[in-house]
DNA sequence: ATGGTCGGGAGCCGA
């Protein structure tokens, strides 16, 4: 089975290109972030036309996030972690065929040192607390979505001009750090080695056309899930298509 | 050349 995540910058706009990745990739199940819809209005409908059930949690202009799935109803639904009173609209956690995901849009930031960014090292801290329970209850753990965070230089285009910058500052990485260490492995990792891999590319300068990217979309799978790991991938086509999201779908195989 | 591009929504903020 095909697990992905997408940021997707406004499902609104992109949703024919959601509806010709899901006919071209036939994931099994998908994370969505920066849907940027209410719920009343998200387009539950269209999509389960297209074969996918879906849960959300959304709000106006920012934010947003979705998981789609193609055979089971996602169940145990979490939107909002014990504690943390965040009318921001970034978690969504179900448990699907057995699976139990965990769709993360971490905060980006904005710079280090601004208030933004301490919420973001907080919120992470926050959400590592809450996913390290999570992982206690449920050996078959999948953590995924946009987490701001690119995990080691080789995930940056140019480690130099990026060192101690927001999406690559030490405290980003050593709070990804620790959230790995509840138990999950960054699963793109345990198949590629290679640098120059990107998700995220900027929609200046051409960024996309001259590869100058982050990988920050990370799908973080459980120890118990290792001997199921089959494949891991990022699909650059949507990408390249007509008025794109700035991120590329990161995708995890799985064997049943 | 000290900017550049999107999306949301009507200013400029957020990414």
């Amino acid at each position: 089975m095909k697990i992905a995540t997408w940021n997707v910058n406004s499902l609104n706009v992109r949703m024919p290109h959601l509806k010709q990745w899901l006919a071209a990739a036939q994931p099994d199940i998908v994370a969505l972030q920066e849907t940027k819809l209410e719920d009343a209005k998200f387009p539950d409908t269209e999509i389960a036309a297209l074969g996918y059930r879906c849960v959300f949690s959304g709000q106006k202009t920012y934010n947003g996030v979705a998981l789609l799935a193609r055979h089971d109803m996602p169940e145990d639904i979490v939107t909002d972690i014990p504690g943390m009173d965040d009318p921001q609209r970034r978690i969504l956690i179900a448990t699907i065929g057995g699976l139990r995901i965990a769709n993360l849009y971490v905060v980006n930031g904005q710079a280090v040192g601004s208030e933004k960014y301490a919420y973001k090292l907080d919120w992470l801290a926050r959400v590592t607390d809450h996913l390290a329970g999570e992982a206690a209850r449920h050996p078959n753990l999948v953590v995924l979505g946009d987490f701001n965070i690119a995990p080691e230089d080789r995930d940056v285009h140019d480690p130099v001009a990026w060192k101690d910058q927001i999406l690559c500052s030490v405290p980003e990485r050593e709070a990804l750090r620790k959230l790995l260490s509840i138990g999950l492995s960054d699963t793109f990792r345990d198949f590629h080695q290679n640098d120059g891999a990107f998700s995220w590319w900027d929609y200046r300068q051409a960024a996309f056309r001259r590869n100058l990217g982050l990988r920050i979309d990370l799908v973080l799978a459980s120890h118990a899930l290792r001997p199921r790991l089959a494949g891991a991938s990022i699909d650059l086509e949507p990408r390249r298509w007509d008025r794109p999201s700035d991120h590329a779908p990161a995708l995890l195989e799985l064997n049943a």
